[in-house]
DNA sequence: GTGAAAGCGCTAACAT
DNA sequence: ATGTTAGCGCTTTCAC
């Protein structure tokens, strides 16, 4: 069957003791090392993780899990998060749960099972209960984007409330009166938070009655839906949309009807909404530090494998 | 520390051979299986992969390998891969490589020192050289959207060639003659065999002459930047954009240039490029069965863990 | 249907 | 610097 550290050391007529400790940093004679590196190359031997694993009760593998895969927001961070810790010498599986509690518990088991050393997690349970498991088993865990109510996860979001806030304030500024929100289901911590904001700016300019909202599904049907049955409704002046699935299928909604968001409207949408501005100049957008969120996320759960305390951390989303 | 089957033997005052039996589907006495299933829930008993794998040579784990995670098309597929694969009861770790066929070796050691019981791979290195490793191990390949040379893997993709020069074929009816491609390396499989397509269109319509290529990195600013040069060169009837993201860079540069893609110019892109469709109701795409390519890869790598042959299999791609 | 015992491939004392 | 030995948590004969 497969190469093992065995067949090294008879290849090497040195001991599986040596080899090991050859791959651990030990101390090697020079000519060994050179006749263990040989004998790697020549019998294509591959480190069996598992039983590395199993002695070690380490896997240098950290478990990230996202609501959908097929995200570009997730994806996003992710992809910075898997290139830090890649150089810290981890890697990562990837488990989606399809937006379903139900299946967050499951993937988190089958992700402790795989024995990670830490979980960086979306949360789709905002009480954390599914990664009681992780705590119980001493397996850190760094929510990102969502605030959860463990105090026992680390946290990395942005300032939802505040940036919203001044995003439709900038609205306000440019004279819109008549701002609805579209934002997706509000228990969702990003969505409640950027609401929250959209009111109190609403309320602070004296427009507490033009607070208007609409649900929608966190995706581009959303958030075309959404805003149809908004501007067919009552022609608002502006639209704050808090989530970027959802701000393309709106802008993408107004064109339909007729309207170009950005000019004849006024339009906030969120994150990378770069692809529409060559069609709507006047769009603008809450941007999230996507990068630095997914490089922060990996600093985090080093800090907390290695003994760290968890740890709030807040970054701040700019307007452009 | 963690808990093991031998907590679970004491608490249940059986043995660990029993409560594996249980685990495995073995013969256990119901009054049996209840005590267990009591004890693993008190005791949050979650079972060691690691130790399992290393006496089954098992993980019932699928590598999976991109050239990029934050790539839709990339994160579509594996959507569907994903669940295919859990309704049979595995796993996935996802691996990207940057695009760079020195990480796909590294990434390809690492899956491999993961026990992963199959890999799934957008192949960058087109000789497969990087999957020889897992081929050695005993570890069956699927190479999806991009066919290799290796004999030895099954291959899932598009015909690529024929869907290419239908669009093309299309664009021609519609009255075009100067045709440019936007294609990007064209050493890269899916851009070399698009582009054959086009070309073989355009002799077949007596254009040889009008062949034009431009090339880009693949991505939207690389569409940006290609189209641009191709639109300022030689201003053409119509484009060919054989990749999602440069369709939708080439689609911004036309509009920053004053040109409607799909009005003023035909336009053919590739995937899903309806969100620009509203602003550009003219635009054409070649649609990729992208879900269909996630669940045959899953279906394929699945049948060869169990013994099954390497297979070629030529999904059509459709135009809309 | 259940128990006893061996061993998967590796690492980590400890001894030399 | 290298060898010896025991054991991580599980599965799997083989008895009973």
């Amino acid at each position: 069957m497969s190469v093992t550290i065995k067949d090294l050391a008879k290849e090497t007529g040195l001991t599986p003791a040596t080899i090991s400790a050859y791959f651990n940093g030990g101390n090697v004679r020079d000519y060994n090392k050179a006749k263990i590196e040989e004998a790697i190359e020549k019998l294509g031997y591959i480190r069996n993780d598992f039983a590395r694993g199993l002695r070690t009760h380490k896997s240098r593998t950290i478990g990230v899990l996202l609501p959908e895969i097929a995200n570009k927001f997730s994806t996003s961070i992710i992809s910075e998060t898997e290139e830090s810790l890649r150089m810290k010498g981890y890697g990562i599986i990837v488990c989606d749960c399809r937006s379903s509690v139900k299946r967050e518990k499951e993937a988190i088991r089958f992700l402790l099972s795989k024995m990670v050393d830490g979980l960086i997690v979306i949360p789709e349970d905002t009480s954390a209960n599914a990664c009681l498991a992780a705590a119980q088993n001493g397996v850190p865990v760094v929510a990102v984007d969502r605030r959860t109510g463990n105090p026992a996860l680390s946290h990395v979001v942005i300032n939802n409330r505040e940036a919203s806030k001044n995003a439709v304030n900038m609205l306000i500024e440019r004279g819109a009166k008549e701002i609805a929100a579209i934002c997706g289901d509000l228990n969702v911590y990003t969505a409640g938070e950027r609401f929250a904001g959209y009111c109190e700016a609403m309320k602070e300019a004296g427009l507490e009655e033009n607070i208007t909202y609409a649900n929608g599904a966190f995706s581009v049907q959303g958030g075309y839906d959404a805003a149809k049955k908004v501007l067919e409704g009552n022609p608002a002046q502006a639209l704050f949309v808090s989530n970027y699935e959802m701000s393309v299928g709106a802008v993408m909604a107004a064109k339909d009807m007729g309207i170009i968001a950005g000019g004849d409207i006024g339009f906030m949408g969120f994150d990378d909404i770069d692809y529409i501005k060559p069609f709507c100049p006047g769009i603008l957008g809450v941007r999230q530090p996507i990068k630095e969120l997914g490089r922060v996320a990996a600093e985090t759960i080093i800090s907390m494998i290695d003994g760290g305390p968890a740890r709030n951390i807040v970054l701040n989303a700019e307007i452009r």
